[in-house]
DNA sequence: CTTTCGATGATCT
DNA sequence: GATCATCGAAAGG
C-alpha cells in the first residue's frame, strides 16, 4: 500500500502559531488517533500557563527540548497531553483539547466505555484516556513510536477564540479549532476565523 | 436546553 | 489549605 510521505510539523515556533498549525493534524499513538481538531496555546508569558511561575519538576518537559510530550494529571482524575514548542527551555506548550477519530476507534470505546464517536475524544481528559496517555509518555519525542504527528495533507479553515476552563487571562484568544467540526469539546461562540 | 456539584490527587503557597 | 488547562451525573426550566 502506497503512504504519502509524512508531513512534518515544525514544532520550533511560539505556541500560539503551533497551536493553528496542529488543526488538521494527524496524531497516533500506537496506531490509535486521528485528526486534531481543537487546541490550545499556553506560554511562559501567560497567567494561566503551568510554566507562568517558573520551572518546577511538574513542568520541565516544557522547560526541554520542543516536539516532545507535557503529560499532566488534571483534577487527580484525567491524563491531558501537550507538545511543547516554541525554542528549547522556553515554558510553552500546545494542549491537544480533541481529535476526530479515525484509527483504532474501537481500542477508543474500550478504553472510554462509550460507544458515541463524538464523545470519546472531545476534551482533553477524554482524548487522553481514549488514546491510553499516562506518565508513561512524559517528555517521550513526537517524531517516532508510540507517537505518530504528521501535518495536515491540505488547507484547513481555523477558528480561534477564549480558552476553556482557565481562570486567568480567560480573554486571550489562543483556543483554536477546524470550523464547524463536530468532534470539538464545546463549539466555538463567534466563529473569527485564524487564518 | 441550562446550571450545579462531587470526585480525586498532585502541585504550589 | 487552596487551586486546579476536567468530566459526568443530577436537578431544574
Amino acid at each position: 500500500m502506497t503512504r504519502r510521505a509524512r508531513r512534518l510539523v515544525d514544532f520550533d515556533a511560539p505556541s500560539d502559531v503551533v497551536a493553528r498549525a496542529l488543526i488538521g493534524a494527524t496524531l497516533q499513538v500506537d496506531g490509535v488517533g486521528g485528526v486534531i481538531v481543537e487546541t490550545e496555546a499556553y506560554d511562559q508569558a501567560d497567567a494561566a500557563s503551568h510554566t507562568f511561575m517558573g520551572p518546577t519538576a511538574r513542568n520541565a518537559a516544557m522547560f526541554g527540548p520542543s516536539g516532545h510530550a507535557y503529560v499532566y494529571r488534571s483534577y487527580g482524575i484525567h491524563w491531558c497531553l501537550n507538545f511543547t514548542c516554541r525554542p528549547s527551555g522556553h515554558g510553552a506548550g500546545v494542549l491537544i483539547r480533541a481529535l476526530e477519530p479515525r484509527t483504532g476507534v474501537d481500542e477508543m470505546r474500550l478504553r472510554r466505555g462509550v460507544d458515541d464517536p463524538r464523545l470519546l475524544c472531545a476534551g482533553p481528559g477524554r482524548l487522553g484516556q481514549a488514546l491510553g496517555i499516562s506518565m508513561a509518555h512524559y517528555g517521550l519525542p513526537l517524531d517516532r513510536p508510540p507517537f505518530f504527528v504528521a501535518a495536515p495533507d491540505a488547507a484547513v479553515e481555523v477558528v480561534a477564540g477564549p480558552r476553556i476552563g482557565i481562570s486567568k487571562a480567560v480573554e486571550a484568544p489562543w483556543r483554536f479549532g477546524l470550523k464547524d467540526s463536530r468532534f470539538l469539546s464545546r463549539p466555538f461562540g463567534r466563529a473569527v476565523d485564524a487564518a
